[in-house]
RNA sequence: GGGUCGGUGCCCGAGCGGCUAAAGGGGAUGGGCUGUAAACCCAUUGGCUAGCGCCUACGGUGGUUCGAAUCCACCCCGGCCCA
């Protein structure tokens, strides 16, 4: 792949590139040399567990490993005693050794799943490494690197001031100890979503003032979660997990607003851009068929084609063609007639007595196919049962 | 330290002595229409009870009252203003 082809891929779904110019100059110097390039991204230990936003970062950075390059990921256990200002908590419990290794250790597991995780392809590191060694002559040097107005320039910062909210004096610290791991690693290259922007730039700024070329930084979007509203994440439950089954992946595919599918598209596979401007065209492709196309690929990345295309055939057969799916979970329960609101608290179906009444009265609930009305009918649980309630709540009971 | 406004159900927010399990919105759930899309429509949204009803709930603790989310006292927490 010649230098030309290497930018334009590395360039797919980026926000900003800072600068595309850099980068085909260090792509050249790195293919003539023979020298890897070193990408570098930052992971906070606080949060470990990851969802489609975190691998659109980490997709970008496979594209660096499969070119030839190395991935380095720093662990900022060091820096996670700060916590990135984003003026939620600004102070944060410091989490144990224990803790932060356990934090990393599932990051990796997941991350794994998109990363090369060869040697040669990656490379992980703890910025306590360097960070816990620097004395506070150090830090002081590092911080006379950049002026209070700079710092001032990141968006969290200066909101916050605007609006009277407290910005801590160690907060500043935060970007500085970052850019200073991209000089510990010397990093080439370093990606993250554009929440990151301003700390990725600082780190070209650190690098340079030792002596160091400045690092190309490359920002990519915050994917927008299954609401089509606000981000993907974990407390807003909009999310797509990597350790979700392929079925439920698949399912949370195919709920997204039909507009979001462009950008997934472009973002979570490996479509080119024409292909996805057919896909997205309603007058060329059914925007059911492209949803699971979409939905498919994803599956497909985490668990292969075989499981992609069952949960895409599971999920006709359950909600196409309302019939039950191939695997319920198996519930136990006592064999006493009781009535049927109370059976779904038992296996679990609902949360309380008065949430299977509502389900029931609502018409929401199935017994072996057949709808129950009144939710004070006497049921005799029998083993194979099958309960449902809503389209995709199901249990076989087991006396 | 002083002044002032505020802390209500998953969230936002109304209520300011009884008609309040607490308006309205968001979200969520169930149903309809569909393509588990969007938009739209209907319903539900503290727990227990077959039901009468009972219990828990409006920052905390006490108090006033037949009766308090609503009034009083103290305390805790937050915003704004002044020092």
């Amino acid at each position: 792949m010649d230098i030309a082809e290497q930018v334009a891929l590395l360039k797919r779904g980026t926000v900003e590139v800072f600068t595309e110019e850099d980068l085909a100059r260090r792509l050249t110097t790195a293919a003539q040399s023979g020298k890897q390039l070193r990408a570098k991204l930052g992971m906070d230990p606080t949060a470990p567990d990851i969802h489609l936003g975190h691998t659109v970062v980490l997709r970008k950075l496979r594209q660096f490993q499969d070119l030839g390059h190395k991935a380095v990921l720093i662990i900022g256990d060091y820096t996670a005693l700060i916590g990135d200002p984003t003026g939620q908590n600004s102070t944060r419990p410091m989490l144990s050794p224990e803790q932060i290794k356990e934090n990393a250790q599932t990051y990796f597991d997941q991350a794994g799943k998109i990363l090369d995780t060869s040697p040669e392809r990656l490379e992980v590191r703890y910025n306590s490494e360097w960070l816990e060694k620097m004395s506070l002559m150090e830090l002081i040097q590092l911080a006379a690197k950049k002026t209070v107005a700079q710092m001032l320039q990141r968006d969290s910062f200066k909101l916050r001031l605007q609006q009277d909210i407290d910005v801590y004096t160690h907060e500043f610290l935060y970007p500085l100890m970052q850019g200073y791991d991209s000089v510990a690693i010397q990093s080439d290259v370093e990606l993250g979503g554009t929440d990151q922007t301003f700390n990725n730039l600082v780190g070209r700024d650190v690098q340079r003032a030792y002596g160091q070329p400045p690092q190309i930084v490359i920002t990519m979007p915050i994917l927008v979660g299954l609401d089509g509203k606000e981000k993907m994440s974990k407390s807003k439950g909009n999310y797509i997990g990597v350790t979700d089954k392929p079925s439920d992946m698949f399912g949370k595919t195919m709920s997204i607003p039909d507009e979001l599918m462009e950008n997934y598209f472009t973002l979570l596979t490996d479509v080119p851009a024409e292909t996805i401007q057919d896909l997205t065209d309603p007058a060329k492709t059914h925007p059911r068929e492209a949803k699971a196309m979409l939905g498919k690929m994803i599956v497909e990345q985490f668990y292969g084609k075989e499981a992609a295309e069952a949960a895409s055939a599971e999920f006709d057969k359950v909600f196409a063609q309302s019939q039950l799916p191939d695997e319920i979970p198996e519930v136990s329960v006592v064999a006493q007639p009781l009535p049927a609101a109370k059976l779904l608290l038992a296996c679990g179906l609902a949360a309380s007595g008065g949430e299977g009444k509502r389900a029931i009265q609502q018409g929401g609930v199935k017994i072996n196919d057949r709808k129950i009305t009144d939710p004070n009918q006497e049921i005799t649980p029998q083993t194979g049962m099958i309960i449902q309630v809503g389209k995709r709540k199901f249990a076989k009971l087991k006396v």
